[in-house]
DNA sequence: GCCGTTTTCGGCCCGACTGTTTTCAGTCG
């Protein structure tokens, strides 16, 4: 899969054309072509195979031209043109927060600096202070800037952000004089990764709730403060971002900071057609700058008629379109799930008893869960033996009569061993209810090795689901060599679901592969893989990252009532 | 460089904050 390379070298492509001082528009193109790609649920080689290179949106004649020579030569003549011409390293520099292409350039060609090492020293030399318009504050402020370049402060997974953000907006919300309280930007559209909080706040006088967010315990450092905006960089190390609106603007801001930037630029043009003006204060006409609406989101999206879209829909993925023909989803909530078919116990690596984790399932208001620990195999997780297996599907069995208001199914999470085979027989498997076949070894088979593999297991009748299909996890560990789309085609033809595993580190399948499985009638069981009673709370990420995915209540088995998932779980043994 | 229910040419989202400057350029989101 080439998408992230070539994405890579556009943006690359971009700080280039950016530092010669091209054409904003011609460099926002490469910019928002390499989002495309960053976004494509398909391998980018399937596309240009189909010679479709120019349906991908963002991209033209010339971006599919670039395309196809990197696949063929595994370069780009231009990209390679424009590095010669310029200084090399020279786009390093513009990784510091708050240094552009502007400064990059003034660097160069005053003081010949291209890399960070020399940056930092000529700031603490002093040297850059003479340059124009920039003093003490800027060196203190780039020195600061390359430590965190340094620290690769990357974009942490959805869990680990989402928490502290909850804790700050609590705070908020006590604040004096505040009114509502809103995450908004990536976190609010439930991506599975953050690059940085972004709040909104409404107060007529906004200074008591600026004054709450700067001093917030988990705050470490203060980037900027003004009246309606500041900066802040939270204990483990990602920026947020308050802004606090006139109650009358809520909306327009609401929606203007959810974004994401293609929506949102989208929505600004098809406003523009109508004569209008969208910006974080509200809607407005043109001619007489009258004020249209802007207190509720609903308001902004009726002003450009259309309905209100969903959050996490926000992407420019077609949402747009199909708000205008009236045929946006009806997108799965977390009150659809009844019950979660992934979970691990003490007898396997999980925490908990199957009757703990039973009875905070009910808490929950789940109709139904299903104990899955791991299979003989895995050794290092505690992997069940045959023999404790047989006892374990008694016990839950009895387990499941006892308790009063859930029923408790047994299934398995089963290895998938190298060679597609499954790591209990089959008459061990035809006594459980629900068997999850995951991949948990031997990860690095090149692609059609790792993709046979799964499909193997696919065909076996026993096998309900395929567990987290492509193994990745976020910022540890890339997804293994496997070929999604066969994996979707092969599912659909075996009758068998994916899983979407709502472990925030996992989110696996990702949301574009998640409405891959949708547009080829592939349905999708959102399970939480816990292994505590608190980690069954994950739903809501799983839930999120569906819905990302455009899946509506059906797409989703765990939404059925216990006797229809049963009888669905039945289908495919049947065959 | 892309794109089209105004258009195949001429548009392309919009404002806040910083640090420096005496009115604003650069950067960011």
């Amino acid at each position: 899969m080439k998408n992230l390379e070539i994405a890579a070298l556009f943006n690359e492509i971009a700080d280039l054309l950016e530092i010669k001082g091209e054409s904003t528009f011609r460099v926002n193109a490469y910019r928002r072509a390499a989002r495309s790609l960053e976004n494509l649920a398909e391998d980018v080689e399937a596309v240009a195979d189909r010679g479709e290179l120019d349906q991908i949106p963002g991209i033209g004649k010339s971006l599919a031209e670039k395309i196809s020579e990197y696949l063929r030569t595994g370069k780009i003549t231009y990209h390679q043109e424009l590095l010669r011409e310029l200084p090399h390293g020279i786009t390093t520099l513009m990784r510091v927060p708050g240094l552009g292409p502007k400064t990059a350039v003034l660097l160069y060609e005053r003081l010949g600096i291209t890399t960070l090492d020399q940056l930092e020293r000529a700031a603490r030399e002093g040297r850059l202070r003479d340059l124009p318009r920039m003093g003490k504050k800027t060196e203190e402020n780039i020195l600061r800037g390359i430590e965190q370049v340094r620290r690769q402060s990357t974009r942490l997974p959805l869990g680990a952000v989402l928490p502290l953000a909850q804790e700050v907006v609590a705070a908020l919300r006590k604040a004096k004089g505040v009114g509502e309280v809103s995450v908004a930007g990536s976190l609010r559209r439930m991506r599975d990764t953050i690059g940085d909080v972004d709040v909104l706040a409404t107060a007529k006088v906004p200074e008591p709730v600026m004054e709450a967010f700067v001093t917030h315990p988990l705050v470490a450092q203060v980037l900027s403060r003004g009246t309606t905006r500041s900066s802040v960089v939270l204990r483990n190390g990602v920026q947020a971002d308050l802004r606090v609106v006139e109650p009358a603007s809520f909306g327009a801001a609401l929606q203007y900071f959810t974004g994401s930037k293609d929506h949102n630029v989208k929505l600004r043009e098809r406003a523009v057609r109508m004569g209008l003006k969208v910006n974080e204060y509200g809607v407005f006409r043109v001619e007489d700058d009258r004020r249209v609406g802007g207190r509720t989101e609903e308001e902004v999206y009726a002003a450009v008629r259309l309905p209100w879209i969903p959050p996490e829909l926000r992407e420019d993925q077609g949402e747009i379109e199909a708000a205008e023909r009236g045929k946006l989803p009806r997108l799965v909530t977390r009150e659809d799930i009844r019950g979660d078919l992934h979970m691990h116990t003490k007898w396997s690596d999980g925490q908990a008893t199957a009757e703990e984790m039973a009875r905070a399932a009910r808490q929950l208001g789940y109709e139904y869960v299903c104990i899955t620990d791991h299979s003989q195999s895995l050794k290092f997780a505690g992997g069940v033996s045959v023999e404790d297996l047989r006892e374990h599907v008694r016990e839950v069995r009895r387990l499941s009569e006892r308790l009063e208001g859930i029923t408790v199914l047994i299934g398995s999470e089963v290895d998938i061993l190298a060679d597609g085979s499954l790591d209990y027989p089959d008459d061990v498997l035809r006594e459980l209810d629900v068997v999850i076949a995951s991949v948990h070894s031997r990860f690095r088979m090149d692609t059609r090795a790792m993709t046979d593999r799964i499909l193997r297991a696919m065909r076996n009748p026993y096998v309900t689901m395929i567990g987290h299909p492509t193994g990745r996890l976020l910022g540890q560990r890339d997804p293994y060599s496997v070929d999604v789309e066969r994996l979707v085609a092969g599912a659909r033809e075996t009758g068998t679901v994916l899983e979407l595993n709502a472990q925030p580190d996992r989110l696996d399948l990702k949301d574009a592969h998640v409405r891959l499985a949708k547009e080829h009638g592939v349905q999708v069981a959102i399970g939480t893989d816990a292994h505590s009673p608190a980690e069954l709370r994950f739903m809501e990420f799983g839930v999120g990252t569906a819905r990302r995915g455009w899946l509506e209540p059906q797409d989703v088995v765990n939404t059925l009532p216990l006797n229809k998932l049963l009888s669905r779980l039945r289908r495919k043994r049947r065959g």
